[in-house]
DNA sequence: CGTGATGCGCTTAAGCGCATCACGGTGCGTTAAT
């Protein structure tokens, strides 16, 4: 069946969107194949539309428990039924279920964790694989070395005999696309890249005494249109400027990775809903969020990287329209991300106590629940102390901080830059050819002429019945 | 680096001033203990 035939028939769509098809045909035509896809662009196709063409279950690797749930109602939507994702939030009932059919599925999502196990490795060696997957495709390169290391292992877990992989992401400088191919074994992978320029999007980046930035923030918020995001660094201080720009009279929350669930889920669709205009986060808030009109995104803090910075600011102006981004920093913000950064890493005390259990036989449950070092900690050292050896193990720490401490500097110099735009063009290997208007702070920036008023969405009456509002919009609540 | 909790020593014994220390972000899966 031709390819269009496909596209219409099952997806109904009458054409493919700029890409979509060069890459569909080079992950046919056998390739490993690393596709970077502005977000928003119809990535998940890439991988949809072959299921209809190979032979075999398109395994899917994704991050987040979230994501696999809006990929599997997704494909439920389009009529499919053989699709399921295998993770910790099902019953012990549909996780049998699951099990029994495995075979079965034409699409089958898992988490780089889940993927590791020995029962899933065990299973997906004897099964017809059609296609490997792997959404969120940085994660390897931001998450695998200190944080989740089945990123890493991913290759490993594979059959020798394998089909093609697919490496998706949004956002890639040089060296992730490298870790990319590395860590997934690629055999001379099909790249597809485009611009990371995004012309509608207008940078700022100012510095302020630090005692002077929430004040900063909530005049800004209430002075122009959101709606909007607000970046922090701490928990605490979401909520701190939640409850600031509530009492300024906008409809803000807050969101962090210490919240249930389900708290989270409806934030992000009060949100999505146009119930909600302002969310204050963490860079817990992001992946999955898909909503067109977002005209701010504000920083509070330098980012860690420059990658998480452009993942961050590139979830506005998605409809094209004009957006502000606006970085607050002072003096000390770059000492104070780096310290964050490689707070969680482990030290050379967590390597002694990672032996010395070690030598005893004991296990890592052992170590975790005597509160030696963190679940976290284990599993990355876990990672490093397999990969050399121990003498070599407490350099290889010190290298990620040293690594840590590097991409926060470049994130400075691009900010204090004298242009903004271009400087983040060229950490993406791209230059900058047109200048649009109100470029960036540096280059000199009205801000009127990019953003409208704010306007008080509280004079509606609505918002007298906005928890009950809610409950009608959310079933499960 | 910056903040907030804790604890010490001092002193018209209840609270102050100061030093020290822990903590700060991102998520999967599983299981022990209720």
């Amino acid at each position: 069946m031709e390819l269009q035939q496909i596209l219409h028939e099952r997806f109904g769509y009458t054409a493919f969107r700029e890409g979509q098809q060069d890459i569909i045909e080079a992950v046919l035509a056998g390739r490993d194949t690393v596709a970077l896809l502005p977000t928003g662009m119809g990535k998940s196709l890439c991988y949809q539309l072959p299921g209809y063409v190979v032979e075999g279950t398109i395994v899917v690797i994704s991050p987040l428990l979230s994501l696999m749930q809006d990929q599997v109602e997704q494909l439920k939507q389009f009529g499919e039924k053989r699709v399921a994702a295998l993770n910790s939030f099902l019953s012990p009932d549909d996780k049998q279920f699951v099990w029994q059919h495995f075979e079965d599925y034409r699409f089958l999502f898992l988490s780089p964790e889940m993927l590791a196990s020995q029962a899933v490795k065990g299973r997906l060696q004897q099964m017809k694989l059609g296609l490997i997957v792997v959404d969120e495709a940085h994660c390897i390169s931001q998450w695998g070395y200190d944080f989740r290391p089945d990123y890493l292992q991913i290759a490993d877990a594979l059959p020798a005999a394998r089909p093609p992989i697919l490496a998706l992401s949004a956002t890639a400088t040089a060296r992730i696309i490298s870790d990319i191919e590395h860590y997934l074994a690629m055999k001379q992978p099909a790249t597809f890249i485009h611009s990371v320029d995004r012309p509608n999007l207008h940078y700022e980046a100012l510095e302020i005494e630090p005692f002077e930035k929430a004040a900063a923030i909530i005049k800004q918020v209430t002075t122009f249109e959101g709606p909007g995001i607000i970046y922090t660094q701490s928990r605490k201080k979401t909520m701190e400027y939640a409850s600031m720009l509530q009492q300024a009279g906008v409809r803000a929350t807050f969101y962090h990775g210490g919240m249930e669930q389900q708290d989270r889920m409806l934030v992000q669709r009060q949100f999505m809903h146009g119930e909600l205009d302002w969310i204050c986060a963490t860079n817990a808030f992001g992946m999955g969020i898909h909503k067109n009109n977002i005209r701010q995104i504000i920083h509070d803090h330098l980012p860690q990287t420059v990658s998480s910075y452009m993942q961050e600011v590139g979830r506005a102006g998605r409809d094209g329209l004009p957006a502000l981004v606006t970085l607050y920093y002072d003096a000390r913000d770059a000492a104070r991300t780096v310290e964050v950064a490689t707070l969680d890493l482990p030290t050379d005390v967590h390597i002694s106590r990672y032996m010395a259990y070690a030598d005893a036989g004991k296990t890592r449950a052992q170590l975790v629940a005597n509160g030696e070092m963190t679940d976290t900690a284990f599993r990355v050292l876990d990672y490093w102390m397999r990969q050399l050896a121990p003498s070599e193990v407490s350099q290889k720490i010190q290298e990620l901080a040293a690594d840590k401490q590097q991409q926060v500097s470049a994130v400075a110099k691009i900010v204090t830059s004298t242009c903004i735009r271009a400087q983040l063009l060229a950490y993406f290997d791209e230059q900058l050819l047109e200048k649009p208007q109100n470029c960036c702070s540096a280059c000199g920036i009205e801000r009127h002429a990019i953003l409208a008023p704010y306007t008080d969405k509280n004079n509606s009456k609505d918002l007298l019945n906005w928890q009950q509002r809610l409950n009608q919009l959310l079933p499960f609540n």
